[in-house]
DNA sequence: ACAAACCCTATAGATTTAGTAGATTAATAA
DNA sequence: TTATTAATCTACTAAATCTATAGGGTTTGT
């Protein structure tokens, strides 16, 4: 199941990609227009701008805008940073690989071969989704 | 995440699917040569027994059986009765669908659209894999 | 100065997960 | 019939994770 944090992340990025010029848009104001607790998707903003998505500007005036184009923007990157991995079990990711303390032998493990087969094809969904497939509506 | 609790239950069912004949298997019998916990799989072979796909004997001789052939098991079956539903948001779910709370309009919700698609990738996936896919090694 | 707005850490309540304990029931074999 | 084996069932718990919220601190524009 999708954390609220990844839902409530992507809807906020959905909305800033969706904004014509580059100017910061306040938390507040997604807050409002999403119906998202505001102290809540602070903190889902803030850590898409530790990762490199977002840039923001302090002040008045300020908030959160995309420091790249929404189509530079594929959805396995949010996803890694919101969601954690693609994968449905850690021994067939490949970025947050590990061992299962169970299986001595990965390969004989039927688990493993079936949850290969649904993280490809998850993978290739959001490695042809950018930022910008979302906004098409 | 897979729970552990599917994991295990696919490893148990392919562990009877690969039984030659149909006898009972203690959940002893599965526990050691799995690496799965007595008690957790006992609890975990019951919700499966409870659900129509196991056969269960008592007393001695006694223990678990498939009450199906391994091809005639989707896989769709088996993770909605372990894990839940298939969809990673309740919105898009077909047999556990829910309304969110946050959302005025679904068909305009970005999460909605993405995550329709990875579900009928997923569903694929799990509806064209049977227990019998399971075992070919 | 002052207000707007992000920055950061901590924490609390709810829920889920993973597993345990222990008594009971049923089937089989001697 | 009795002993043994093995599933059944209820209830419980410890740990982890999720979903926020609190409460400041800092920066910026006017």
């Amino acid at each position: 199941m999708l954390s609220k944090k990844t839902k409530y992340g992507i809807k906020a990025l959905t909305y800033l990609a969706k904004q014509e010029n580059k100017n910061p848009v306040a938390i507040a104001t997604i807050s409002k227009s999403e119906n998202i607790s505001l102290k809540f998707l602070e903190t889902i903003l803030l850590t898409l701008r530790k990762n490199g998505i977002l840039g923001s500007k302090k002040g008045k005036g300020g908030g959160y805008y995309l420091l790249k184009s929404p189509s530079d923007i594929p959805m396995t990157t949010v996803m890694r940073i919101l969601e954690g991995p693609i994968s449905m079990v850690p021994c067939v990711s490949l970025n947050f690989y590990e061992k299962c303390d169970d299986c001595p032998d990965e390969n004989a493990c039927s688990v493993h071969r079936l949850m290969i087969k649904v993280r490809d094809n998850t993978l290739d969904i959001f490695r042809n989704t950018s930022l910008a497939d979302l906004c098409k509506c």
